[in-house]
DNA sequence: TATCTGAATATGTCTATACATATTTGTAAT
DNA sequence: ATTACAAATATGTATAGACATATTCAGATA
């Protein structure tokens, strides 16, 4: 049972308010003293249900102007980013991963950029083939640095995925993450099973510590595949 | 200049003591009351501080259990979804954008399916060509539901994108967004001056009021194309 | 042993009040 | 007319106190 709170009604009759045109864009809204008013509840239940209203991009706030209607309502889609085995195991399917490649590597030029890294930086390199029912799904390209990741080499990546053991181990102060789409090499082909030049879905991430690198990340996921979210 | 409030500060405090390791994941963390006598503050800060650490997934809170550091700490993406022109023209260039098709149209299955139409239900298809310094861009695949939008064939979509129209003149109450690639057909490869089979960014989306589906659309990126967030 | 019940407790929400801060607006000085 | 400054005002934040609610835990009961 989810019994709305008082702040959680009002948000909602106000948002209808918005939704159904009652208050155009553009409009200045009462002020949170008269809602208050109307409402029969303190400034500060009003105040939580209008930050919510602003967060979600149907109003904008100013001190002393008051409360308006977006003009460009802003509308966000968030991502969970999550450990690929429990996306897996969550659709009910069994979860493998297997390790192709471990290596200690010189950073090449655009990934010592990309992390922000001296001249020469040696990073660890590995590659992993995430599959769900035994078909692979996604493969990871992962670069780590040992810099900030002392004792990495003594991990074993065949036993938890790096993919998990970041997640649970080291966490980040900031990140960022872009999609894009890509035609499949020759040789990723072969991993999915699928046509080389397929188009696949592509995901990278670079994680920090404050001003260090801890790693950058390509997944490449299997022709086909969608990520779904909910607007809000 | 940002002043850091009093309780942005203390959030900002208990984040460093869980991303250093001070408190281990799953480790319970002092009540409010306790925070609120070393931070010499009111609960209510305190409340606040750890709600926003709770909603960035650093922290599981629970009734009479208190606050634990999250085991598998959940980050999320969140995408700001814009008008294409306001994107376009952030990045300092000009936009123009071309109807190729507007036709009223019995809906495909498919559509009929997705948008959770009466068979029979007609629709408005819209094709729109985004374009960023006479340079294609997106190419917009659109469904409008005459049925919630009256007066839609009325409106003149190529003074304003059908895109920019809806955001500025309905809003809708949810809204769901999926991700994917594809691999461009001989025709979109034509608009995008592209090689056929070239990997396409495709973002779907389709939004409601209620349960009445306002729109669908697909919108297929320039090849190369990458969206880019930060992590939180 | 297993189950139920009530007390204890940490978080969730709400109120009333106060002061801080950003911004507008009106007024006075140049 | 322009600038400078002070008053007004709506939101932002903080406080202390209160009650609500979910959950744990211990003790009583079957």
């Amino acid at each position: 049972m989810t019994t709305r709170t008082s702040w959680q009604s009002i948000h909602d009759e106000l948002r209808r308010r918005i939704v159904d045109g009652i208050w155009q864009p553009g409009e200045l809204i009462p002020a949170e003293e008269r809602l208050a008013e109307e409402f029969r509840c303190a400034r500060a239940t009003i105040n939580r249900a209008l930050r919510g209203l602003a967060d979600s991009g149907l109003l904008d706030r100013r001190r002393r102007a008051g409360s308006r209607v977006a003009t460009e309502p802003s509308r966000y889609a968030t991502l969970k980013i999550d450990i690929i085995r429990l996306e897996v195991e969550r659709r009910g399917l069994p979860y493998r991963h297997v390790v192709t490649e471990s290596t200690a590597v010189p950073a090449p030029e655009r990934i010592q950029y990309r992390m922000n890294l001296d001249a020469g930086s040696h990073l660890l390199y590995i590659c992993t083939l995430h599959m769900a029912s035994e078909r692979p799904i996604i493969y990871e390209e992962r670069w780590l640095n040992p810099a900030v990741l002392p004792g990495i080499f003594a991990i074993d990546f065949t036993a938890i995925s790096a993919n998990e053991w970041l997640v649970r181990n080291v966490m980040f102060t900031r990140g960022d993450i872009s999609f894009c789409a890509a035609n499949l090499t020759e040789r990723e082909a072969e991993l999915f099973n699928a046509e080389p030049d397929e188009a696949a879905f592509v995901i990278e991430r670079t994680t920090w510590q404050d001003d260090r690198c801890i790693t950058s990340v390509r997944l490449l996921h299997q022709p086909g595949f969608s990520m779904r979210a909910e607007l809000s």
